[in-house]
DNA sequence: AAGTGGTCTAGACCACTCC
DNA sequence: GAGTGGTCTAGACCACTTC
């Protein structure tokens, strides 16, 4: 069959941990034996495990062995797009103001510069079918010659928006997920005249060395956003691409 | 120097993308031209490679090269546990209810089950510092034999109510999260007197074969709960264990 | 035909753990 | 000292893309 050795061994392993065979702690079989058990040399044995070790089912001690891994249940991989989410898709968004401030206490300690460090503010309202259902503020450090284009204000989410200035593979970036009241002026922006929850959600954007580069509250209307995430164990992923094959090849063998 | 050659090759063109030299959907040297470089075996410099593509930072094309890939701007991890987060830790519980019913007409979607499974219902009440901070309800179809101790319902996460029946390993787990204004009741079980909103988070657990086998609705007073997640590009973890030597091998590059 | 990545081998030396 | 995992080599054959 066309499954390499290495996604078999990776598999089989997965699957006996999976069933309940082998459970966290318990050792696996050595390399040596299961060179022996696949015929297959060392370094493709090593690499089906590097693959388990890296979906986080095993894990290895040098000069003991191989391990299962006691599952991590509290991550979750979140997707998150202040122009997207679960209940709606951002198609207008509306400039409030831009505009360039001194920062007050919280931005100072927020952003860590200093208080004469000047501050783009980015003000918007976002829409989705004629509906605000967003209040969104953008608070970005000043640079010297920092490009500011009217049409990326507009609809640039915040990686985009800072994505000019810095590789986003460097940036690291923070969520704060919580539950309010609106005050009165998001009130108004919103048309919220009832009770109404906000879900605010906090971003902060870091470059490489650690220094916070943005910070953004989004005020999604609470009828209108939702958040979603789910744990993924990467399980399927590795054999996926074979899995025609391998029924392909339970019925016509041979051809090629 | 005790750095491994694969894990120096994968450092050197990290920096690269990190700083900008390489971008997105530009090619990376051939395999061959690395061996060269670094003066080392193929299997080295693809092991190199392989790490490289399992963060996310390059993806490879068989017969082109290898590409650097666009990184995933919306992508967080987000570490969610009932009885633990930002703001505050549970330190007791009480227990409201536990029954066994027949679902409505909500939980059979939900929980895809006949209209005649029965189902296990666990309410309880949070609690940190003595003040009640979330209420929590569990649905989880009733199975034969299925052990229900006192203690564990009292001050289990989710994922430990079903680890006795079901590998964690192969369980998907998936989160909604929304704002709400709490109803009568749940004013009255939290002690909400005033406008307070809701962090209300739905978890769904899945068996192997993509089964509900639970469905969670926690509901936290709004004061008492936020969220974090992150970004994180797993950037560190590889080379962590080898960062001094790093930044001493920093100072003498430019050889070759 | 030349170059690329994908899979795999049969060794090697090392540091470590366990006895 | 025997066994374990960690690193690495110098080849090999394959399927694929490009010219």
């Amino acid at each position: 069959m066309g499954l390499p050795i290495y996604l078999k061994i990776a598999e089989d392993i997965k699957e006996k941990i999976n069933n309940g065979e082998l459970k966290p702690g318990d050792a696996i079989y050595s390399e040596n034996a299961l060179c022996k058990a696949y015929n297959a040399s060392r370094m493709t044995v090593r690499r089906g495990l590097a693959l388990l070790a890296n979906e986080g089912y095993i894990y290895s001690i040098p000069g003991k062995g191989n391990f299962v891994q006691e599952p991590d249940y509290n991550s979750y991989t979140l997707y998150y797009n202040e122009m997207e989410n679960l209940v709606n898709s951002i198609d207008k968004t509306k400039l409030l103001e831009v505009n360039i401030i001194l920062p007050d206490y919280k931005l100072i300690n927020s952003l860590q510069v200093t208080r004469n460090k000047k501050i783009i503010v980015i003000r918007r309202l976002f829409f989705t079918e004629g509906e605000p259902v967003a209040y969104d503020v953008k608070y970005l450090p000043y640079y010297k010659g920092m490009p500011i284009v009217e049409k990326e204000i507009r609809y640039a989410t915040f990686p985009q928006m800072v994505a000019k200035r810095t590789s986003l593979f460097a940036i690291k970036k923070e969520l704060v997920i919580s539950a309010q009241m609106p005050d009165e002026e998001t009130k108004k922006y919103l048309n919220i005249y009832n009770e109404l929850p906000l879900m605010v959600v906090e971003q902060k954007l870091y470059d490489r060395e650690g220094k916070p580069i943005g910070l953004g509250i989004t005020s999604f209307r609470g009828d209108y956003c939702k958040l979603y995430a789910e744990s993924f164990f990467s399980d399927s992923k590795t054999a996926e691409k074979y899995k025609n094959e391998v029924s392909e090849n339970a019925n016509n063998l041979g051809d090629k």
